[in-house]
Order: C-alpha cells, then structure tokens, then sequence
DNA sequence: CTTGACTGTAACGCAACGTCATAGTTTACT
DNA sequence: AGTAAACTATGACGTTGCGTTACAGTCAAG
C-alpha cells in the first residue's frame, strides 16, 4: 500500500507519514526501483496504535519508547486507550453542561460562579501518562535494559514490530522442555528476529540477560506471563540454554 | 483578580495569559501602581470564549477575528460550540467502537477491513471553521469594513469588547423616534463607546457609516436583529441622525 | 530588612507538522 | 510514442502555541 492511499485511510496527511518515518516512528518498506514507501498491513497496525496513543495526548516521541518497549502489551494499551475515550466523553459532556449553563446564565435565568464557567476546560495533566509509565516503563525500564542502551538512535526503531507477534507465536511452547529440539529451534528463531530488529549488535550473552530481565524484572515477567502463564520462566531458561551452545 | 488566580480558574497557566495577551487576544487592564495585570469579570467571560474556541480547533489568530468581529454574537458562538461538542463525542464513541472491535479481531473473534480499523480518526477538516465564516465572515467582512481596516494591530483587540452589552442595551430603544433625545443621547454614548475601543480614530463620517452596514450589510443586519426586530434600522437611522448633528 | 513568593518583559526552544522548492517517476491521453 | 498531469522523494525553512530559562522589580511575612 502506498502512502497516499494510507493517509486517506486513516485521515491524516502524506506529509505525517513522512514525518513519522523521518522520526523512526513508523519506518514502511522500500519499493527497492524507486524508493517509494510500501505500508504493510503491520505497519497499518502500528499506525493505528500510534494515532489511538496520539489521540490521549501523548508526544510522539514517548509514543516511540512506549511501543519500543519489549514488555509493551497490545490488549494492555487498548485498555488504556479506552480509559483515556471514556475520561474524554466525560469530559466533553460537562463542558456541554457548563455550555449550557452558561447561555442560561447568560439570558439571566440562573447564575453562575467563576469556577463554574469554566467546568471541563481542566485537560492539564493526563494521569494516562503515568499510568503508561507504570504498566511499561519508560527511562527506568530502558536504564536497566542495558542492551537497549548500547543501541544507536537509528537502530532503536523497529525494535517492538513483530515483539508481540513473537510472544503469542512462542506462547504455545511454554509447557515444552527448554531444552527439547522444538524450544531450541524456537529460540534460534527468536534471537535471529532480535539481532535483525537490534542491528545485529547481538551476542548470545546479551540474548541470556534479557532472558534473565525477563524473570527479574517483573514488569516484563506481568506482561509476557500474559502470552501464556509461566511464558516468561520458560523463555528465561530456554534463551539461557541456547546462549550457552551458541557460546561453546 | 490577578494572573494566578484565573490561571487556576480555568486550568490554564500564567505564560498562556502572558501569550494571550501579548497577541492581543486577551487585554486585561493593569495596576497602575505596579503595571500587574487584572482581570475583570468581562475578561473571564471573554478567556471562557477564546478557551470554547480553542478546544473546538481554532487557531488563536482566527478566534481573534472571530470577537473582534462586532457582528459576532455570543448565543450562535455557543450555538455553534455545541454542535461541535455534540459532534466530538460522537467521535470519539466511534474510537471507542473502533477499539473494542479492534480488541476482538485481536482474538481472532471477528475479522476487521483496514478502513474500519481507522473509524474515528478523521479529524481532518471541521465544518465549524466554514459555520463560523458563514455565520460572521472573516476578511471579507473585515476588507467591506473599512474603518476596521483603518485601525492598528494594537487598536484593534478590544474592540469586540462590550460589543455584545451594547446591542442588548439599545435593544429597547427601537421603537423610539431615531431622532429623539433618548435615542440621540444613547448614539452619544454608542459613539463615544467606539471611539473608546477604536482607539479615538473614529469621526461622526465613519460613525454613520457603519450604520449603513448594519443595513447594508446582511450578516450585520441579520446579527444585529436578533437583539430585536428592527434594531438595525433604528441604529442606521440614529446614527446617521447625530453624526449629521455632529458635523454642523 | 531580608527572604521568598510573585510579578513583569525578553528571548530562545520545541513539537508536529505545513509549505515550498527541486527533481525523479508513473499514469493518462492524445 | 510523446507529453502533460499526477505522484513520489528529499531537503529546508516557516508556523503555532506555548514551555522554559534568564533577569529584574514588587509585595507579604517573619
């Protein structure tokens, strides 16, 4: 798909898109002839969160951490999103009272108080963005993701594409051996995905620390447990075996 | 009432005051003592406009023009708020629509188009700029206006300002002979109300001829009417009555 | 009478694009 | 086939609506 024709779909300008990719927010693939942009049905998926994250107020910039981070969780941020809908419609609504009020006032039938004229204008501080903070992290989280530091600016980008699609596609093996044939193959798979989307600064002993951030840090023990409970213990070891026979 | 305190009022901060104020949306008067700025009742409802306006889209500069238009009238301004707000909830239970559904397709319970994936976003291009235009025109109310043209940049912020209490107040007047000494002593102060807000470039000439506007023109007349039947012609016709007195 | 909270102006900074300018590409139509 | 119209790309500068210092005067409290 082309970017004019994404654009119209989601109701936003070519030059967006353009920005988005000049930011690394959302990087589509390259008609390899002319070097236009070709939008996938992921990267119209990741659109779609980005404007939803756009839509409650959030910088473009901390939208990029956000959806960066490994422990970010697709269903979790619908449901934030939702919060932050319904927090809006709430607020809307009084200020169609306070509206209201005010023509009544106007024509002399009630009165108001200064505080009440201005009833839903309040929109300072989204608590979205903190509660966003709490469910994935944001600085800390990446502090104590040491790898994720190492990376360059333009390497960080296309780290959280396919992340989620990786931990449902990986869910099913929980119950198997770390160790068994199927799990290795699985992690082979895994640290292959994670080298292409890190730019290939990868080692198998980077690879055996996130497996252990995985269980020690338990935002992202919560949110990959999510996948399949027990997700993230099974990863932690079977990520740990395969770095060592790797390394030997 | 100082900065602080309506800053707090209406959930905006101070430097957002100073920015109105510096662009000539928001005037206050000043503590001659000090030069701190002071608020007065007709401010707050004039900051509860421009935040109306604001949440409603409109860039700074065209909610200027917008009150300092002396056809705008503040009943259709809320009018026209409404629809808008009516209106963004609606959208925003489309987002919503769109987000559960989207939560489904995620669990593979439904199936979704890319187009619906994107109901909601569209924010594009609010009608409610054209309304306005419609409703109180613009330059080209502005450009027909030519005692409006002939004023400063810095003459022209306040002169909206009691505009609205004007109208309301010659309301009662219409039926009264345009040439009697009520109606002659209430264009005295009318012009000497102009002459305040317009920054004393105003001559009786000029002060006939908007009267002729109020009839010529038909957003004014229509405006101008709603405060009462016929006011406008009344006004035409008082005004044109004491400036003659004036110039003689 | 000093300290701290508050006020002012001036000036730069910044996010998220809009808006050219310039140039290669594809499509549509004679 | 030729050519105009429509689309694409990449800079680069402009704009809006404030945030954020920086620096200075002012006022209330101890």
């Amino acid at each position: 798909m082309n970017a004019k024709d994404v654009a119209g779909l989601a109701g936003i300008s070519v030059r967006t898109l353009h920005h988005y990719d000049h930011i690394g927010l959302l990087r589509p693939s390259r008609n390899h002839e002319n070097g236009y942009r070709e939008y996938t049905d992921s990267d119209l998926d990741q659109l779609q969160q980005i404007l939803f994250f756009r839509e409650c107020g959030f910088p473009l910039a901390k939208i990029q951490s956000l959806l960066q981070n490994p422990a970010f969780h697709r269903e979790e941020a619908f449901q934030l999103q939702r919060k932050y809908l319904l927090h809006e419609k709430q607020r809307i609504e009084t200020m169609l009272n306070t509206l209201e009020r005010t023509i009544k006032s106007m024509k002399g039938e009630i009165t108001m108080s200064s505080k009440e004229k201005f009833g839903g204008f309040d929109m300072n501080h989204n608590p979205y963005e903190d509660e966003a903070r709490k469910l994935w992290g944001d600085e800390s989280v990446n502090r104590s993701n040491a790898f994720i530091q190492s990376l360059s600016e333009n390497e960080k980008e296309s780290v959280a594409k396919g992340m989620d699609d990786l931990f449902r596609s990986l869910a099913d093996l929980r119950h198997e051996d770390p160790a068994s044939d199927i799990a290795q193959k699985a992690m082979a798979l895994m640290f292959k995905h994670f080298n292409q989307n890190f730019g290939h600064t990868y080692t198998p002993e980077v690879f055996a620390g996130v497996g252990q951030l995985y269980v020690a840090d338990e935002r992202f023990t919560q949110n990959i447990d999510r996948y399949g409970h027990g997700l993230s213990t099974f990863l932690a070891e079977a990520m740990a075996i395969f770095a060592q026979r790797q390394t030997k």
